[in-house]
DNA sequence: GCGGATCAC
DNA sequence: AATGGTGATCCGC
């Protein structure tokens, strides 16, 4: 977020933290994550160029099977409501509209507005601190009751384009609207906008929209049991990724076309990734210098000989 | 298998 | 003074 000056955040968290009993915890992982990387970087200094180009043979093999079976023929669309919980607070409570405000309390927050998010106030982050960064924070004690109420009218929104959508979560949710576009004759785009603005008109909250191919996605959860979960995932995650790229109160929409596919992709750090959280990352980045989902096929046959068939197979499940 | 780690929301 | 609750998946034993 632009007008963020991280390193005063930074240091502000640090200082609110230090030496409380979770700073010293999680110090204590830190030291453990340490060992892992340690570790990691000396089976990587064993390896053989030969290791090397057995491992590349196999990661290729796999890489084209997983081009080859990539499905452009449908069209998904993710929903994410715009800071949900303190949109709701503001929309039953005008005076809050444009002040920064937190849902949530002195200990954690779950929720924060726009505005509050330019003083580094985040979700997930101790109201104290939050605070401590934005004196003129305003809080609101979470009300899950108001939350469910407009998730609720979201969802019949919802299910007019696709009565099978999946919600992930109060203000989350996939749709498939292959068919929708197919019977309208209109582009992913304009079913988008449609959506959004009819969301807006039912609930006066906004929301932000991503739209991408996929494959398996109303099946994932089945066959995953039945078959392994490597190849399933696969090309699931760019579609909430998508709905993050103009945020708030916006869509992207990613073209079914192989070439645009990769192009998106090439640049995407991994840590977008739906699956590769904040370990994941430091681990790739300081074991293997990875840092972007192209580094990722560049480097496939280290990551094969490191990690155990299952993650690596899901690592290139684009 | 099971417990602990990791991840997402 | 104070750092969530839940559910799912995966790894290493």
């Amino acid at each position: 977020m632009e007008g963020v000056d991280k390193e005063k955040v930074q240091r502000i968290i640090y200082e609110m933290s230090k030496g409380s009993k979770y700073f010293e915890n999680e110090k204590r992982k830190e030291a453990f994550i340490k060992q892992k990387i340690e570790s990691l970087r000396a089976q990587r200094a064993k390896l053989t160029e030969k290791d090397i180009s057995h491992f590349q043979m196999i990661v290729n093999k796999r890489i084209l099977e997983l081009d080859g079976s990539r499905d452009l023929s449908k069209i998904w669309l993710h929903t994410d409501m715009d800071a949900f919980y303190a949109a709701v607070e503001t929309l039953e409570n005008p005076l809050l509209k444009g002040k920064p405000l937190a849902v949530g309390g002195m200990s954690m927050i779950c929720t924060a507005s726009y505005e509050a998010r330019k003083y580094g106030v985040r979700a997930a982050m101790p109201g104290f601190i939050a605070r401590k960064l934005c004196p003129e924070l305003i809080f609101v004690p979470t009300n899950f009751g108001k939350y469910t109420y407009y998730s609720e009218k979201t969802r019949n929104v919802f299910s007019k384009y696709d009565p099978d959508y999946i919600a992930t979560s109060l203000d989350e949710a996939y749709l498939e609207i292959t068919e929708i576009c197919k019977q309208r004759s209109i582009s992913s785009e304009e079913v988008a906008a449609e959506l959004r603005n009819t969301i807006y008109q039912e609930t006066g909250l906004t929301c932000s929209v991503g739209v991408a191919p996929n494959r398996m996605l109303a099946k994932f959860e089945f066959q995953l049991v039945e078959i392994g979960y490597t190849d399933l995932i696969a090309l699931y995650w760019n579609i909430p990724v998508c709905s993050d790229i103009n945020k708030p109160n916006g869509q992207f929409i990613l073209p079914n076309d192989r070439d645009a596919v990769m192009t998106f992709i090439s640049s995407l750090p991994i840590r977008k990734v739906g699956g590769i959280g904040k370990v994941t990352e430091q681990i790739l980045r300081e074991v293997l210098g990875i840092s972007t989902c192209t580094e990722i096929l560049q480097k496939g046959a280290l990551l094969h000989a490191l990690f155990s068939h299952c993650s690596t197979g899901w690592y290139f499940r684009y």
